[in-house]
DNA sequence: AATAGATTTTATCAAGTGATAAATTAAAAA
DNA sequence: TTTTTAATTTATCACTTGATAAAATCTATT
């Protein structure tokens, strides 16, 4: 089924399969998806990926580096445009969620079980420059403007912090909970309330100022 | 390499199999783990697995019962002890910290990709009522007592949220970070930690002022 | 048109996968 | 001891997996 009339130049086919493999590998894991569905959802046979890939790991591999690619652009942007720290984290959250349905952890299992660990080492690097470093560089601009409090979380564990909280989005699960949770929040709603919650905790006033003379008491230097 | 001079008893090899299935399901997902290494890490050959259980789902299911009906004896008991809303929050941060070593987002992939539908739904009650609601009840015990606030995120979010958060611990991630993260966190501390970042949140005072008055002014009723 | 090179398909492999049947052994009942 | 039942193993199946070889087809250049 298919000869096209104008060869599509190679590089096309390849990215093709690239955009069809990240689909593919970011809902099931790497472990699930076969070449053969990658194959046929590309509209080729099996056998043909190999002319473009080495094998199924430097396919994914090449997922992964575009998508970081594309994220690290996209992230470093947001954090170098206007605004405060809170809206800039908004559009952080928001950007997340549209561009990465599922979530990371997947991806960092695949990373630990099934890769080769030079692989394991390359992503990673690509993952932090892409995700962690942006992030925590907007934190650490918050903690030296002082909108954000330093005590707490350095930086970087601050990024790793809110990474975890986005990945799972409240409701998202399908399950029928006993009360009407998970109807459809627009992103830039859900992006709001997370970074909200990340900044300004759940708890009500009393309890917080109480916490705070409790800090003062036997509190900590370094 | 055994025979055993006294027959286990059925159930005693019953259970080991739940058990060693249960740590390799969890540390490598339902897919990438097979019937014959489970088999192998109990001492037996793989067929003789099909006399305790109809097939590898059914095992799977099995080991998710065990798992939820544990944890919701655990949790309930943890909610109804005395303390804070804030001490028993992060009791309950503890305990998932130490017996669920690996994340809930790989179960959760597992159940809706490769269990019939039926069991999905089945998992999923036992899943809310062992992890879910029991944290809901203690958030809304504290937004009922005042030590929380009910505006930002209502219980079952709530509950969302908080365990997202603890899926995934900062720097468990094994990679090398360009500063010294992931040291060796006792359990007690990161609990700690997590509880008060998602209740005091990582503003500092003065934005959190600016942040009540805007409250203020343009505010919602439901 | 003829050649050369890139792309794609057909056919196939070896290694695993979950699962079943039949034979074997262990333990308990008679 | 013999019989019966539970537990386990050996052998095997049908199927899927990632991967390769060889043939076929397309594209462009000469």
């Amino acid at each position: 089924m298919g000869r096209r009339k104008k060869q599509p130049l190679d590089e096309e086919t390849r990215s093709l399969i690239i955009k069809t493999a990240h689909d593919l590998f970011m809902e099931h894991g790497y472990r699930s998806v076969t070449t053969r569905q990658i194959a046929e959802a590309s509209g080729l046979t099996q056998p043909a990926m190999y002319h473009y890939f080495a094998d199924k790991e430097a396919l994914y591999t090449e997922v992964l580096r575009t998508v970081t690619e594309e994220t690290k652009i996209a992230m470093n942007g947001i954090v170098l445009s206007g605004g405060t720290v809170r809206e800039r984290l908004i559009k952080l959250v928001a950007y997340i969620l549209l561009y990465m349905p599922d979530d990371l952890s997947q991806m960092e299992r695949d990373i630990r079980h099934e890769l080769r660990p030079e692989t394991q080492q390359l992503i990673r690097s690509w993952w932090q420059e892409s995700y962690l470093l942006p992030i925590a560089a907007l934190f650490e601009e918050g903690q030296k403007n002082g909108s954000l409090r330093g005590g707490l979380l350095e930086p970087i564990p601050s990024a790793f912090f809110l990474l975890s909280v986005i990945q799972r989005k409240p409701g998202r699960s399908g399950s029928p909970l006993p009360k009407g949770i998970g109807n459809p929040v627009p992103v830039e709603v859900m992006a709001a309330r997370t970074v909200d919650v990340l900044l300004f905790g759940l708890a009500s006033e009393e309890e917080r100022l109480q916490y705070e003379n409790n800090e003062n008491k036997g509190d900590e230097k370094a």
